[in-house]
RNA sequence: GGGCCGAUAGCUCAAUUGGCAGAGCAGCUGACUCUUAAUCAGCGGGUUGGGAGUUCGAUCCUCCCUCGGCCCA
């Protein structure tokens, strides 16, 4: 039996001895009739807006009387003295110095000033002045305790470096890696320019069905569960596509969805098992279309960040100016392989480019074409990670799309792009597939691959058909991969980093 | 799934052909009413991720497991 587990606890978690102590200065506390966990605290005002009101004073400007503030935030300095001390305290990324003296603060000194440790949450009033060297602080009248923090925080000047630590304790690291807070307020700033961005264009934001019946609309394997009153099961979508152009056949022309897609698949530092996706639609448009506006977004989202469609990420240096490169699928691959036209379809010729280049030859699946398990290997190893400047992939082979609508130049050829940067995929879009008849079918051949062990192909939905029977206008429709383009735009390679809370195992 | 790397005090990190596990910050005690990673003096703090093996002796060597990072698939 641990000796630790007989010191008193009020949870299952075992406590250092910095635990310990700062519990016993709260109950100090408490029996001084000083609540550790105060009462909230009205009109207080931001540092930041503090920071911003005070910015133009100088020493020599600052005349009586001086501004006066009411702020709140967490302490993550403190420098005591006798009877006097200073500490900074922060407020969302800002931080601001409070000045506070036991001559200023009579009795309320003693009782706070020997409990307060790193990492509590104070409010406190007082007088704006500049200190001997010039830093604007606070001289604090009246200081309160909000909250006692009785764990302590990591070290002051080194942070939290731990990996796994900075994401299972994010709140921990947010406290303590500027950097970390900054992504977010980013990743913030990066969705609502988007959103202005699609309501400007025309587009209204739609909220469809997270939990489907028939999950569809992209190959991936779904997360189940079960609706106990209905007695049905349900799917976590993989995709808002099918539901999306319901509301196109219902008559909305342009709608778009910023929401959670779910897939039962690997975690990476690319993929988590819930990402953020937006699809959009648009009636009467065609995938140029979408090319050209997903450029303007792009481009201007850089602008919006950076001020510049210059942006680094990695070891690059990306101009997000438009327009971007487009190259066709299959050239890309025959240019990178030297391939004919001819070799394009042709299984032995593509087996013997992969051996000689030493590359994984895939394994053939059932109902899926093998030539294009093949072509995108090759596509992936070769073209994708050379992909860094922006660059719209077309032209791709209908064997290789089973869900875009053929070229009517080439019904071997999709209306169909990829857009790629920094060598990440970041979006996806085609002319949409309107023949509810030719739907059905492919539907079906679906199942088939589906019956014969594809647990990625998708399940017929045939409301959807009966949806396209009243007649989809042509559309184009898209999605884009919102985590990633927070990657690209905060310079980030894991997508961990910029999801707050990335899926991992349990703490062992 | 495979390879490499990592897990030591609350945090950041040392250490030992295999021989009492150390520092800085944080904490505690004391001094200090203009500091800003405050300073100065002193003190406490460890199941070295978990388990097994080898050994007189394991933080160190071997094996298994857990969690994570990076790369590959």
């Amino acid at each position: 039996m641990n000796s630790k587990k007989n010191l008193p606890t009020s949870g299952p978690l075992e406590q250092s001895e910095h635990e310990r102590v700062r519990r016993q200065k709260r109950d100090q506390l408490l029996l001084r009739g000083i609540d550790p966990y105060g009462a909230p605290f009205p009109n207080r005002e931001s540092i930041e807006s503090l920071k911003k009101r005070t910015e133009r004073l100088t020493p020599d400007t600052l005349i009586e009387p001086a501004p006066t503030a009411r702020i709140a935030g967490r302490i993550v300095l403190f420098r005591k003295f006798g009877k006097a001390f200073f500490a900074t305290v922060q407020d969302e990324s800002h931080r601001f110095q409070i000045y506070v003296r036991a001559d200023l603060l009579g009795e309320d000194y003693a009782d706070l000033a020997d409990s307060l440790d790193l990492g509590d949450i104070v409010g406190a009033e007082g007088v704006f002045f500049f200190t001997k060297t010039g830093e604007p602080t606070l001289s604090v009248t009246s200081l309160v305790l909000l909250a006692k923090s009785v764990r302590p925080l990591p070290d002051k000047w080194h942070g939290l470096s731990d990996q796994e630590a900075r994401y299972r304790q994010r709140y921990v690291d947010l406290i303590v890696t500027p950097d970390t807070h900054h992504i977010f307020v980013t990743r913030s700033m990066i969705v609502r320019f988007i959103r202005t961005f699609m309501d400007r264009h025309g587009f209204i934001e739609v909220e469809t069905p997270m939990m489907q019946p028939t999950p569809g609309g992209a190959l991936a394997r779904p997360f189940s569960t079960h609706h106990n009153a209905l007695d049905m099961e349900l799917y976590l979508r993989i995709a808002p596509e099918l539901y999306l152009k319901r509301l196109i056949v219902g008559g909305m022309t342009r709608v778009y969805e910023i929401n959670r897609n779910f897939r039962n698949e690997g975690v990476s530092t690319r993929h988590n098992p819930e990402f953020t996706m937006m699809e959009f639609y648009a009636a009467y448009a065609s995938y140029e279309d979408l090319m050209s506006l997903t450029e303007s977004l792009l481009s201007s989202l850089a602008m919006e960040i950076h001020g510049s469609t210059e942006i680094q990420f990695g070891e690059h240096r990306i101009s997000l100016a438009h327009p971007f490169r487009r190259i066709s699928y299959l050239e890309a691959i025959g240019d990178a392989f030297n391939l004919s036209p001819e070799d394009y379809f042709n299984n032995e010729r593509l087996i013997e480019v992969l051996r000689s280049k030493n590359l994984p030859i895939p394994e053939a699946r059932p109902g899926k074409p093998f030539v294009a398990d093949l072509l995108n290997t090759l596509f992936e190893l070769a073209v994708e990670p050379v992909l860094i400047q922006p660059t719209f992939v077309i032209g791709y082979p209908k064997a290789i799309s089973p869900l875009a609508r053929s070229s009517q130049a080439d019904p071997e050829i999709t209306d169909r792009f990829e857009l790629f940067v920094g060598g990440l995929e970041l979006a996806n879009g085609f002319n949409e597939l309107n023949d509810p008849d030719e739907q059905l079918r492919r539907f079906l051949s679906q199942q088939e691959s589906r019956l014969s062990g594809d647990l990625e192909a998708p399940p017929p939905d045939y409301d959807y058909v009966r949806a396209l029977e009243f007649g989809l206008p042509p559309t184009a429709g898209e999605g884009i991969g919102i985590d990633r383009l927070v990657m690209l735009l905060t310079n980030r390679t894991s997508i961990r980093d910029v999801l707050l809370f990335p899926l991992l195992r349990p703490e062992a």
